[in-house]
DNA sequence: ATTTTGACTTTATAACTAAAAAAGTCAGAA
DNA sequence: TTCTGACTTTTTTAGTTATAAAGTCAAAAT
């Protein structure tokens, strides 16, 4: 029973600090507040988790999680190609409304890449696989045509995260407003269109 | 002759503060020593610019003329439309390799904007409309096929300028080792390569 | 009259510092 | 094995000063 246990209060920390950073921000919460959010002592925090940037990835790692939940189950209803690629889009738009306060990119700027680069990369990964499948799909039922689905679907995540990057220009960590938004959101729609144009062909 | 000793005094002006500005960065260059590259005194330039923030603008449209300049003549001598395009691209790299010190987002993200992102506005609508002509005359030649030429400009620069933010994707400011700049430029290729297939069909 | 300048004032930046806050540790209790 | 209060160390922050750079102006030069 010992590690279902452990490996349960670690979910609780990881959602107690999920609260805090998804409301305030990483680096303006206190592993202090998240101990007492919790009832328990700060060092309670630290039998589980080495350090702050250990929990900050772990909760990153959780918002994935929960990302790709959505996103396969997205993937996985929609009938075809196109519908799949184009719900994507909502999926996208509502996490990043949700988690853009979650620092990501203090954490992919700041180098102790020595784990966390591996983690996203995998993450990265994985979202480009599954775009690819979804490419792959359209290829088999005659809806698109393409010679190397996984550099398109690269491409389209590369060229996804650009328009959103483009769009807010710069410090994805302070707050974006509801119209920017929803403008990056029609950008991709527009670009997914023309991809899928360009994957007829 | 009082306009033209006067508008030649800040073309020159212009020109040493783009060298410097490219070379170190306009927040690492000072008045003085544009002054002193001219062999004259700072109070000069104060003569011919209101202010600092005045003359890093004006330096910024200087490039700017001289992008498109470049750009212009590229498109002019592309045979079809797809090679219009396809020639943009090394030359919108070159431009921000060797521009890349000017800090224009510093620029564009100080409200100063009073002036500035109305000259910002302008540079990308020209571009935006460049493309537009070279894919409106892509349609006339039966090249290409698209409905809305002016929206499919605007998304193509939008996604282009999103591609190579999303590789830096930090700081313009600082340096971007040459990888970094040759792998933007292979996903611009490929965008669009997709874009032109996308306005095939 | 227009342009230029040295000497000047004002403003912004960088370099310290002290205080506070937060991170992180550990011996021992539960 | 898990948890904690009391503790030390490290990082942030706020305030200060010194320095550098921006910006001004009356007067000189052209």
């Amino acid at each position: 029973m010992h590690t279902e246990n452990r490996d349960e209060m670690r979910e609780r920390i990881i959602e107690a600090a999920l609260k805090r950073f998804t409301h305030y921000g990483a680096s303006k919460t206190t592993m202090n507040e998240i101990a007492d959010d919790m009832h328990c002592s700060k060092a309670s925090l630290y039998y589980y988790f080495p350090d702050k940037h250990a929990l900050h990835l772990a909760v990153l790692e959780k918002a994935g999680e929960m990302y790709f939940q959505e996103i396969e189950q997205s993937a996985a209803t929609a009938a075809t190609a196109q519908d799949a690629l184009l719900d994507m889009i909502p999926v996208r738009h509502n996490f990043a409304r949700r988690f853009c306060r979650l620092e990501l990119f203090k954490v992919l700027k700041d180098k102790q890449l020595l784990h966390s680069d591996e983690t996203f990369r995998l993450a990265r990964e994985k979202e480009t696989a599954l775009v690819a499948g979804i490419i792959r799909k359209g290829v088999a039922t005659g809806e698109l045509v393409t010679d190397n689905p996984d550099q398109i679907a690269a491409l389209y995540i590369q060229s996804m995260i650009g328009l959103r990057l483009s769009l807010s220009a710069r410090e994805l960590t302070d707050d974006i407003s509801e119209e920017e938004f929803e403008l990056v959101r029609q950008w991709q729609v527009q670009l997914a269109d023309i991809f899928i144009k360009g994957l007829k062909s």
